[in-house]
DNA sequence: CGCATGCTTGAATTTAATCAACCCTAGTGG
DNA sequence: CCACTAGGGTTGATTAAATTCAAGCATGCG
């Protein structure tokens, strides 16, 4: 897709990327280190492996999953640029990662990273952070698997995309999925056939339009968040749920 | 709402309840605090209220959970005795919590737990420990939601509960269950139907058996594992690793 | 005792998975 | 430049699993 035009050298990048970092970020902790090149399909760490590093995303995309029992593989997030890998774990790996496509990462050793942060109330904050934004992520997958259909988890999925890695053509509503449909199926809990059945769907309804394999249109933006079952529940005034047999403090 | 007001002197550490308590811990703080009562049913704090409390379950146990657009619920978790609510978020809560059954917790606010955490090093470790230890619950539960049969939610389910609440009766293989079937479901993403009848299913088999409605004995606790999909995956080199996800502190 | 609530069981239905072709496209090599 | 190929992707038919609908059964409580 959109490759080999943004291909600088790291002394071209230096200066400007730094102007404008704090001294004390986590952004500032990674720029010392030099960027390092994953494959399409190179893994970066394996669940179980000792969690040495910590890594950052400088450009590309990783796939963060787990292997169970008979081979079953679940898909637990992506990460774009600027997104961290290994922050929420010490000892070992409670995953794996691999690259999606070819992507730049940076890395710093788990010890240089405790021993930073360690010593800076404000890297404190922002790993707490990064921690909550990661259970909140956690939490609303939970309820994508538990609870949506099909329809839902793919819509869900479009529009969630679309905010994280809002690339250069996010204005056109074009949203861009480095991913496989193998890699989407095993992130919403479905088969491939779903997805692909799903899409088409959506896209004979005029909800969105494929462009090329990698990227997608989102034409009815209003439609794919009501089908995406994330509105908020109301009930007019007071919540009558059958299931809450108290009322709050 | 008592509260603020009953500061015991923290030196009274000759106190039975205080023995044992390192004086820098989340315990610790605590401890300093009134008990409170929670009635089955009644609701501890809902989705989207102010942060303004983190929670310790001193006896009993709490739903965590979500409701979505048309009503569906999705529980994220139980605590137990000895757990904490709130500590993975500042602002709102991300999620509503309420008494499966009559329950004793502690509160403090976010203010001053925020303050003493800031000011130990030790409390700092033990609150990343505790927010790794919710992401690793997080990924488990996502690989049950996304990959696992009722079969195995279900076994998944009775293992932890064992691990989690070692009840007095533990030794004998009795597990507590203290919530209802509604509440197995909307954890598990099934209905209440199908947790029915795959219990049933389990007690048929000899694997399990029922205890009244809120307790079921393990008969044979190696099916149960094999059962639960939890088994390792080994592809090439064979990794062995131990169950050790799911540690509560 | 009688009701309410929660739980179990059975039958019908629905959803998504599975099985099985087939198609498209990018990459390869003649 | 085109034919060939392999992998990913789509589509259709069938099957399996779990949900939904519908009774009926226990348990606990006034």
């Amino acid at each position: 897709m959109l490759q080999a035009n943004n291909v600088h050298h790291l002394k071209d990048v230096t200066n400007p990327v730094l102007f404008g970092v704090a001294p004390d970020s986590l952004q500032g902790l990674f720029r010392r280190q030099p960027v390092e090149h994953l494959c399409a399909g190179q893994s970066l760490f394996l669940e179980g492996d000792a969690a040495r590093h910590l890594f950052e995303v400088v450009e590309g995309s990783l796939r963060i999953f787990r292997i169970i029992s008979d081979g079953r593989r679940v898909i637990t997030g992506f990460l774009h640029a600027g997104d961290m890998a290994g922050v929420s774990m010490t000892g070992n790996y409670l995953y794996s990662a691999e690259a999606v496509v070819d992507t730049r990462i940076r890395r710093i050793s788990r010890k240089l990273f405790d021993a930073e942060v360690a010593k800076s109330p404000e890297l404190q904050s922002e790993v707490f952070s990064l921690l909550r934004d990661e259970m909140a992520d956690a939490q609303d997958q939970m309820v994508l698997l538990s609870r949506k259909s099909a329809e839902e988890r793919l819509c869900s999925f479009l529009l969630r995309q679309a905010e994280a890695a809002p690339g250069a053509r996010a204005n056109a509503g074009i949203v861009a999925l480095p991913m496989t449909r193998l890699d989407i199926a095993d992130y919403l809990g479905l088969t491939i056939e779903t997805v692909s059945r799903t899409i088409t769907k959506l896209t004979q309804r005029g909800i969105i339009c494929p462009v090329g394999r990698h990227a997608v249109q989102l034409l009815k933006h209003g439609v794919l968040v009501q089908l995406s079952g994330d509105g908020e529940y109301f009930s007019d005034g007071c919540r009558q749920i059958s299931y809450a047999a108290g009322n709050h403090h």
